[in-house]
RNA sequence: CGCAGCGUAGCUUAAUGGUAAAGCGCUUGGCUCAUAACCAAGUGAAUACGGGUUCAACUCCCGUCGCUGCAACCA
């Protein structure tokens, strides 16, 4: 296959390999819908993608649960990773890789870097006493336990007494080096605030941590010494190396690493920002591979403005919104309504308002309405007019004509607010245009001409917003573009992922004349509000 | 206790030290192509509070209150 574009610009993406200690939750969902919208943005664009995601299957937590429940742990790890994709699925998301850790070839990769840092000498074995929660995977310190020895987390969770080996992972020689890639790659940290706190904590000193548990069997041993089980994060974030591999590789590093590293984006939530910034950086430079592109730590979401929790039984099930409000929806809101990075809340009123106003009222009607002018006035036939035509100060023309550069801005700075708030104001542009011209008036005058001119300005512009939303509401775009006459599926890779038709569409004024269309249908279907009742 | 960040219209957010903006919501009017949609006008902010620097402060400094994060291994 002759793919000029497929070695061109390579850029490669993560979202957290999720940790199957439960199912999917909404903070995942939004992870994982931001992480879509930004590869399918590059992917537009004929850029050769590869997305990340995945899940973490390793610990003592899983194994407990799996005991609970009296199944083997690779039993319990399945099930979790199916409905993780499965989740995935109904968001129409596109990943590339769905990296699991208890996967074989992961196993190779992890001994093989584990044994490069050995042999750097950063890993040595030493002891750790202390009290330990099973649920949180980690040590406590005696003061921050509640009463009866219960962990702060965990309330309901009793800390254990642990006195043992652990092999550790020199972090301590590596603040310097940590601090140097900082200051030399600002934009490694996202966003400022984020870095900030990272700043803090790495200027404080940094101690080795120990990568190893004993008495644990569910995970990979450490070479050499198989009393010891290598511990979660270790083996976790090497997922997503493993991820690199094609599926016919040999899974060695070499082979991971010579397509698609270094990985461009780490798309985390600000809970784990630690791991990604600073030990993850420290154990690839101890095992001497070049380092990410950059972390971004995004924000945790809010239902009605309280932090969402089991405990408070107010978490949203990811499931039950979808079934309800569809993905487009969904993914709309969360890349529309909350300033990435932020933390941000969700209210169902809103979600309902939002959109409404901006899916069906705005853009959806305005198709359908210059549809049924077209049918009515043109018999559905595109009109064939020249884009010279159009003035360059063409209210319509003049937005859209720079409409690209703005919005491909807005997504490279991962402003996707930004990137709907330029979309839309071409959008209600066109309403007011519109409302303006009244291309009815026009018909009535006979002026055919006029109104073919109108009409064409408007669905030209139409066109350009869909094709610049499909990263994010790739469904609604591809309606869109059936009802305009274009063959186009955002969500066939295949068919989009071509440099020349992004350099083609992402224009103004390319619309070819002379096509019938079909009779129109809305594409989003108002939402109701939630019934007064269940908002007391 | 300590360190850091945040606090702008009913809501969500903007604003190089230079007349505080936008969208949603709400009110009124207009239009009739359309999904009771659209367009216009209007409504609405002592920028948390109190001081200070400055010709000029949402912006810089100090303090108070409130929220959030960090405080070593929380996917």
């Amino acid at each position: 296959m002759n793919q000029p574009n497929s070695d061109n610009v390579k850029f490669a993406i993560t979202t957290p390999l999720y940790y199957v200690n439960a199912a999917p939750h909404i903070g995942s969902a939004y992870t994982t819908i931001v992480a879509d919208v930004i590869a399918r943005f590059h992917r537009l664009q004929g850029h050769s993608v590869l997305m990340i995601t995945g899940t973490d299957e390793h610990g003592q937590k899983i194994q407990r649960a799996a005991e609970e429940q009296g199944i083997a742990p690779q039993e319990h790890c399945d099930a979790i990773a199916d409905s993780f994709a499965a989740l995935w699925h109904k968001l129409n998301i596109h990943y590339d890789r769905f990296s699991r850790t208890t996967a074989t070839r992961h196993h190779a990769i992890v001994k093989e870097f584990f044994s490069r840092v050995w042999n750097n000498k950063d890993i040595y074995l030493s002891k750790q006493q202390g009290w330990y929660c099973v649920s949180c995977e980690e040590f406590k310190e005696e003061r921050e336990l509640l009463e009866g020895g219960l962990c702060p987390i965990h309330t309901n969770k009793k800390v254990e007494w642990r006195d043992e080996d652990n092999y550790f992972f020199r972090l301590s020689q590596y603040q310097e080096r940590l601090e140097k890639l900082y200051s030399e790659q600002p934009e490694f940290i996202q966003p400022e605030s984020r870095r900030n706190e990272v700043l803090n904590f790495v200027k404080g000193g940094l101690q080795d941590f120990s990568i190893s548990r004993v008495n644990l069997e569910w995970g990979f041993p450490i070479p050499h010494d198989p009393n010891h089980t290598i511990y979660v994060w270790f083996d976790a974030l090497l997922g997503y190396v493993t991820a690199l591999l094609e599926p016919e590789d040999e899974p060695t590093l070499e082979n991971a690493l010579k397509n698609y590293w270094p990985i461009n984006i780490h798309l985390i939530g600000k809970d784990i920002l630690r791991f990604h910034t600073v030990y993850w950086p420290a154990m690839l430079m101890s095992a001497g591979m070049t380092l990410p592109g950059k972390v971004f730590g995004h924000g945790f979401l809010t239902k009605d403005g309280k932090k969402m929790g089991k405990t408070l039984g107010n978490t949203i099930d990811p499931i039950a919104l979808l079934d309800r409000y569809g993905a487009d929806a969904v993914r709309y809101y969360f890349l529309k309504e909350i300033e990435f990075g932020q933390d941000g809340d969700f209210n169902e009123t809103r979600f309902v308002n939002v959109l409404n106003a901006d899916l069906a009222n705005d853009f959806g009607n305005l198709l359908n309405r210059s549809l049924g002018m077209l049918k009515k006035y043109c018999q559905s036939q595109v009109p064939e007019v020249k884009v010279t035509d159009f003035s360059e100060t063409h209210p319509l023309k003049s937005i859209g004509v720079k409409l690209s550069d703005r919005v491909v801005n807005a997504y490279k700075s991962l402003n996707f607010t930004g990137v709907c708030e330029e979309i839309f104001n071409l959008i209600r542009a066109c309403n007011k245009y519109i409302d303006e011209q009244a291309p009815w008036s026009l018909y009535k005058q006979k002026q055919q001409e006029e109104v073919e001119q109108v009409l064409y300005a408007v669905l030209e512009s139409v066109r350009l917003c869909a094709y610049l939303l499909s990263p994010i509401i790739p469904n609604l775009c591809g309606d869109i573009y059936q009802q305009l006459g274009f063959e186009l599926d955002f969500n066939n890779p295949t068919l989009i992922n071509k440099t020349e038709l992004f350099a083609e569409h992402s224009q103004w004024g390319i619309l070819a004349g002379g096509k019938t269309l079909n009779k129109p249908h809305p594409i989003f279907n108002k939402l109701e509000l939630p019934s007064q009742e269940s908002n007391p």
